[in-house]
DNA sequence: GTCTATATAGGGATAGAC
DNA sequence: GTCTATCCCTATATAGAC
């Protein structure tokens, strides 16, 4: 910080060169998988030598942990507070389709997430802490349109209904995957996610929040 | 096949050794993962040279397609067929419970689904038509229940309900995994999956079908 | 059928020059 | 900050003796 504020010319490249490394890994992990990426994989796609790589990083897992981060940032969020049921549905919506989005940018976590999490804490942990938020989100927003009379729904089915939203919504990407619809996400595979998603709230609702679902969903029959 | 029927001394024994390797080998991949137990590993729990487990099987990769086929040739079998809608959510309930059961027991198979059959043909095309058929019988199921009169759903939210109900069938052991309650699985837990899953369709259930579900359900509340 | 010994390959990570 | 060279370890798989 010689020149009292942002950063000096070496401080920028360096900056600039762990940004490259950082997108590239991304890159890479999503394509291949992070088990089959190479530490220099990575460089030679950079056309940087595996040493200056390891200058930036002191190991591979390091790389996978600073993306980690930066998903978690993007995806940790919660939905904004509405008040009427009508509109809540298309709000609901709009959330849902920026969590996946959120997670086919870092789809690379969510092909080996059981490895993943199994040998790194810095990822379990924060991990499943945002599982447990998530869970709580859904609860209070079934709740909320319950008290409002769009859902009609006991406190137990809520319970139950929450994890399967969050199983659908975890595995549904990787799903469509293994299916064969592994390339090319568009946003009507983002949609349709939503949709399968939604489905499962769709039977609780009532009149207007259900009419409105339905024609939502009308646009990504598959 | 010297003695006229049956095996031989010499093929006894062969046929011994390669049911050791597959025994060990299903319980090592189970307790570590595939990817991380070594060839070197399942011949040290056995006490035996891993020239001798060459022996028996060309490579690893050879070892989880045995696996693979038992695997497959129990989890694909139908349900079967009951006439009227009482006994059928009874039915159900075991059926989904049996294949929650050859899940658990072949879980390394669904630790890393996506790696196991990204790299072997032999092994993502049987299990992609094994998730179609299962599609096919829970459609068929919904339509029986439906013109029985004791499932309300239209034939677009029956395609969406199957959907999801194969998504939370493959997933969900994983995903308790994940979520901590990796050990000790136990027939509760089992449970709880057919739960999950049944949950699904609860909300589609009409009259005593329901209830007889939501019976069945109470012994499972987390 | 089972063993010991080893070839082979790949990938994570470091040392030290520039 | 970046490079070249290399160490070290691990894992798959094979050769050949018994």
């Amino acid at each position: 910080m010689a020149r009292g504020e942002g950063l000096d010319g070496n401080a920028l490249r360096t900056q600039r060169t762990v940004e490259r490394i950082l997108g590239e890994s991304l890159r890479l992990f999503n394509e291949h998988g992070e088990a089959h990426v190479t530490t220099g994989m990575i460089a030679a796609a950079l056309e940087m030598s595996p040493g200056n790589l390891y200058y930036h990083f002191r190991n591979k897992d390091q790389i996978v942990e600073h993306l980690f981060r930066r998903f978690a940032a993007r995806v940790d969020l919660d939905p904004p507070a509405v008040a009427d049921a009508g509109s809540a549905i298309e709000n609901l919506w709009l959330y849902l389709h920026l969590m996946l989005e959120t997670i086919w940018e870092f789809r690379f976590l969510y092909r080996n997430l059981d490895d993943l999490l199994a040998r790194n804490r810095r990822l379990r942990d924060p991990f499943n802490r945002i599982l447990d938020r998530k869970r709580d989100v859904v609860i209070a927003l079934c709740e909320g349109l319950a008290r409002a009379g769009a859902l009609h729904a006991s406190a137990e089915e809520i319970r139950v209904l929450a994890s399967n939203v969050l199983v659908v919504a975890t595995y549904w990407l990787n799903f469509q995957a293994l299916r064969g619809r592994r390339d090319a996400v568009s946003a009507e595979d983002l949609g349709q996610g939503a949709y399968q998603v939604m489905a499962l709230v769709s039977p609780y609702l009532q009149g207007d929040a259900r009419r409105h679902l339905d024609g939502l969903g009308r646009q990504y029959v598959a």
